[in-house]
DNA sequence: GGGACGATTGAA
DNA sequence: TCAATCGTCCCA
């Protein structure tokens, strides 16, 4: 029986929730009722100030003050003025965390999932435990995945660029 | 107020 | 290799 995740599960360090939400439903119900239903395949961790990679390095902004908060949020924004980007917050607000989502089943990269799900800067700080538009299931599934160095932050440094916390799922045989 | 640029994508 | 397309951020 899918359940949904709820505040406990986005309130804990990034680098444990990540990989945890590949595998997992995630699921969009729309105005007319219907539901999508995806899967989770690809996801990045965003760490705190010190990550050069993460929004939060700069401090706090009109534009990220959601990652400020606590885990359990939605962290979307504009990019390249035509891509809705899907974060999730974690962590409590003592620490700025998000996780990317990068890839889902029906659609691989970032601003094509949210082409695919009708995501948009409206779902700025939705709550994913409150929602009825928009949260994520649990399936019981253990998921196994590699790592790679995140992707599009060349400008994050030689450190920062090449930090494992991408995480893919692989693909099931 | 002005200008550079981006956690991307698709076409040349 | 390069354009699309515009909000955000930094500097003046």
């Amino acid at each position: 029986m899918n359940s949904r995740l709820n505040h406990s599960f986005y309130r804990r360090d990034v680098l444990e929730v990540a990989p945890q939400l590949l595998g997992k439903t995630l699921v969009r119900r729309f105005p007319d009722g219907n539901s999508l239903r995806v899967t989770i395949t690809e996801v990045e961790a965003y760490k705190g100030t010190d990550d050069l990679g993460c929004h939060a390095s700069r401090g706090m902004t009109q534009r990220n003050r959601v990652m400020f908060d606590n885990g359990g949020l939605v962290y979307v924004y504009l990019i390249y003025g035509m891509y809705w980007m899907l974060n999730v917050v974690t962590s409590t607000h003592s620490e700025p965390q998000a996780v990317l989502i990068r890839g889902v089943t029906g659609a691989e990269g970032p601003g094509k999932l949210t082409r695919l799900l009708k995501i948009d800067g409206s779902f700025y700080g939705e709550d994913l435990v409150e929602s009825n538009r928009i949260w994520i299931e649990d399936n019981g599934i253990k998921a196994d995945y590699i790592t790679t160095p995140r992707i599009g932050i060349d400008y994050a440094g030689p450190y920062w660029s090449k930090v494992p916390w991408r995480f893919v799922l692989k693909s099931q045989s």
